[in-house]
DNA sequence: TTGACAGGTAACCAAATGGTGACATATAGT
DNA sequence: ACTATATGTCACCATTTGGTTACCTGTCAA
């Protein structure tokens, strides 16, 4: 999940995504300097990942962004740093300031 | 920044942090089950990343969390991607419907 | 001043990652 | 039916990553 938001060409996927859903894979390889195959692993490792959700439509898999997983490192991950944020800063200002 | 994030040891390392902040290398060591060297290159990564920042004391290199890089991703990833959460799905449901 | 302890560097290794081309399958349109 | 298009699978390759051992440097404390 973590490992499927680090690469940048993912991160770029999920920004097309963003900007429209229900692309096709052949779509998202237009946009982007790499093979089919490539963008597909790319996107497989999104949708197991949860990222991306998709749909067969005919002969074309539709692309959907699937913003729950976000939503969940959001508030098990990114809340709990943040909310430390103030007290963290104080902590060290405190010790460097015992330390003088 | 993201990649720093990706590795699940780096992510132990935070909260080690997070629990109590200004542990030396050798004290991060001992909860880990791998060598300080290991520890260290991901500490490494994770001053890299901004997400550490550390002081020298004497012979011993202390560890804090630094807060900053986390409320960047908060605040230009995360935020976007939760901001659209509602509307991306009532989209993809009224794609749905439309296609009945 | 001499251990012992905390940290740093270099060289190396196995496995994971990011990418490729060749080939296969399924559907759309004529 | 035939052909072009869209996706899927397989086997392969180069590079990066996560980890190791061995050795070096700096600092505390008796």
């Amino acid at each position: 999940m973590f490992k499927a938001l680090a690469d940048p060409t993912r991160r770029f996927l999920l920004d097309l995504l963003f900007e429209r859903e229900g692309r096709t894979l052949s779509e998202l390889e237009s946009q982007v300097d790499m093979t089919r195959i490539g963008v597909m692993k790319h996107l497989r490792l999104l949708e197991a990942a949860g990222l991306v959700v998709t749909r067969r439509s005919g002969r074309e898999k539709l692309h959907f962004l699937n913003p729950v997983p976000i939503r969940l490192i959001h508030d098990r991950w990114i809340d709990k740093y943040t909310a430390r944020h103030a007290s963290a800063l104080a902590n060290l200002k405190t010790t460097l300031e015992e330390q003088k």
